[in-house]
DNA sequence: ATTAAAAGCCAC
DNA sequence: AAACGTGGCTTTTAAT
């Protein structure tokens, strides 16, 4: 059932649905904002139809941060009772099976009857109840709708694929490993350094090295000394197994988790395809579903190529999380550090030398990653008071967020994500700190480790949450730029011809947390760069106002991804 | 036999 | 330098 269309509500099937979108989305000259359930439960059908829509809610996303938003706290929606259908309703995966066409032999399949599900306009009319009763200015009503773009985004980008040239990523596999060997055994340079290994401790031919237990006996036996088989412990260490061992973990990882077989699993038509899981973070950044795509190797990025004709734009936020900071601190000073004479954006740590806070721009940057991390030890403790007297508002937001966590409170970001509470572990530690009859050591001890951790948990929540915010903002900007620039432009240059989504215009191809990268015809290619930098602008317009923090973007062209690094 | 945990490295 | 935030993923080993 469709509702809230120009005519009234109509009841459609499922093969009907594009031709009707796409008239909705042609209308008007504002587009509609398409409510649904779940995102990923239409739009990929859409979206391989060639339809393209321009806004949407996600009920399913927007349900869950309104249901623990401290803003929302007091809403209906907010105190019913747990276990409600939004509540409980599984995300729909990507890779789920698509719905079997059935069999044609014996006829007509049965008409099915729709499953109820819940009621999608309740839900509606429930969420912004939830919305305008909130605090903070619309901050939550905005939060939403980047989320929801966010959720088109991720399933354009799933749809359109980044571009993956098998045959580059198969030679640089080749390149390092020695050429690609039969099922079962181990690639030449491997081979090579496990019998360097095995003559270097004097063990027997049987050793694996991937037994870390039986690696680790040998090691003892040939007097390494070693405690853990972590690389930066092995590289202190002096011994002639270091270095083929160091090189044989660094091959074998590349192996197990870039090599032929995550080739052969998640590349197809020259086109890699993750699954992007939207707010799959507690923090509210993404997750993928397959294929590693926001770890991927710098070494394996070379095979990420442009198709011809087309180039990539690569850009990533400089040092986005202590900005965020500063602008939801209200911190001037450290702005104004990260802001340069011209306003523009300069080097954040740099800046911070400039000041005279902290010396060296090195120690600028452990010290303001340990402040956000919650580090106390070395560079990072003896730092701290330094930018705690240069830049306390900043430093007493993350300090706040780091004391409320250890009391067993909820924090919340500048948008109005809130923290998960503490799991029954917390509780359990608690009351156990106070008991006296204790078997398993020092009770107390536990308690405030696991507080202290917490602690550093929602300290680190606040601006990570927020800059995933800043980060959304920004795509979702940024992904409507891009379908206007293909409106302007034409795309193929065909006069009235209105390009395919994503295979005719400039479009979104990866996102990890604040980088973000473009598949563009190399035409526009200044036009996208000037697009990505707009959108940032917006972003911090968006979430921070008039507030004058600056969000500079090292943004560059090139037609394969490492040579945009 | 299947599942969970641990260890480790990759990314931001 | 050291072990301080969020994750995904693979292999081995332990547990059920």
């Amino acid at each position: 059932m469709v509702t809230g269309l120009p005519g009234g509500q109509r009841r459609v099937q499922p093969d009907e649905l594009p031709a009707l979108v796409r008239a909705v989305e042609a209308a008007g000259p504002t587009p509609p904002r398409w409510v649904w359930a779940d995102t990923n439960r239409f739009y990929p059908g859409l979206l391989r139809s060639g339809v393209r829509v321009e806004r949407a809610h996600d009920l399913r996303l927007c349900h869950r941060i309104l249901r623990h938003s401290t803003l929302t706290a007091n809403s209906a929606l907010a105190t019913a009772a747990p276990g409600g259908p939004w509540d409980t309703m599984p995300a729909v995966s990507l890779t789920d099976e698509p719905a079997r066409v059935p069999d044609t032999l014996f006829g007509p399949p049965e008409p099915k009857v729709a499953e109820a599900g819940p009621d999608p306009v309740e839900a509606l009319r429930h969420q912004h109840d939830a919305v305008a009763a909130s605090p903070g200015q619309g901050r939550l009503g905005l939060l939403l709708a980047a989320e929801s773009a966010g959720a088109l985004a991720a399933a354009e980008m799933h749809h359109a694929g980044l571009p993956w040239r098998a045959d580059v990523h198969d030679a640089v596999l080749t390149e390092v490993l020695g050429p690609r060997p039969r099922h079962g055994e181990r690639p030449e340079r491997l081979e090579e350094l496990v019998q360097r290994i095995r003559a270097a401790l004097d063990a027997p031919a049987s050793l694996n090295p991937d037994s870390h237990p039986d690696l680790l006996k040998a090691m003892n036996l040939a007097g390494v000394g070693a405690k853990t088989l972590r690389k930066w412990e092995l590289e202190r260490l002096s011994h002639p197994v270091i270095e083929p061992l160091l090189e044989y973990k660094s091959l074998s990882r590349l192996l197990t988790a870039n090599g032929w077989n995550w080739l052969d699993s998640w590349v197809r038509d020259g086109r890699f395809r993750t699954e992007y899981v939207v707010g799959g973070v507690v923090t509210g950044r993404w997750a993928t579903n397959g294929g590693g795509a926001l770890q991927l190797p710098k070494n394996v990025r070379a095979a990420v190529v442009a198709d011809p004709g087309w180039t990539f734009v690569v850009a990533d936020a400089a040092q986005l999380e202590p900005r965020v900071l500063a602008a939801m601190a209200g911190d001037e000073a450290m702005a104004a550090a990260g802001r340069g004479d011209d306003g523009e954006g300069i080097d954040m740590y740099a800046g911070i030398v400039a000041t005279g806070a902290v010396d060296t721009r090195e120690r600028a940057k452990i010290g303001m990653l340990g402040a956000m991390y919650g580090g106390t030890t070395g560079v990072s403790g003896q730092v701290r008071p330094q930018l705690a007297a240069a830049f306390p508002r900043a430093m007493a937001l993350v300090d706040d967020a780091a004391r409320a966590g250890e009391r067993g409170e909820v924090v919340t970001t500048h948008l109005g994500r809130s923290s998960p509470l503490p799991g029954e572990t917390w509780q359990e530690l608690q009351a156990g700190a106070y008991s006296a009859d204790d078997g398993a050591g020092d009770a107390a001890a536990r308690a405030r480790s696991y507080t202290r951790s917490w602690g550093r948990f929602t300290r680190n929540f606040v601006v990570q949450g927020t800059a995933a915010e800043w980060a959304l903002c920004w795509l979702a900007s940024l992904r409507r730029r891009l379908w206007q620039l293909g409106m302007a432009d034409g795309g193929d240059g065909v006069e009235g011809a209105v390009p395919a989504p994503f295979t005719e215009r400039a479009h979104l191809v990866s996102f990890v947390h604040d980088e973000v990268v473009v598949h563009t015809p190399i035409s526009l290619a200044d036009a996208v760069a000037d697009e990505v930098r707009a959108a940032a602008a917006e972003a911090g317009r968006l979430l921070f106002g008039d507030f004058p923090v600056a969000f500079p973007l090292s943004v560059a062209t090139a037609t394969c991804y490492t040579d945009a690094e």
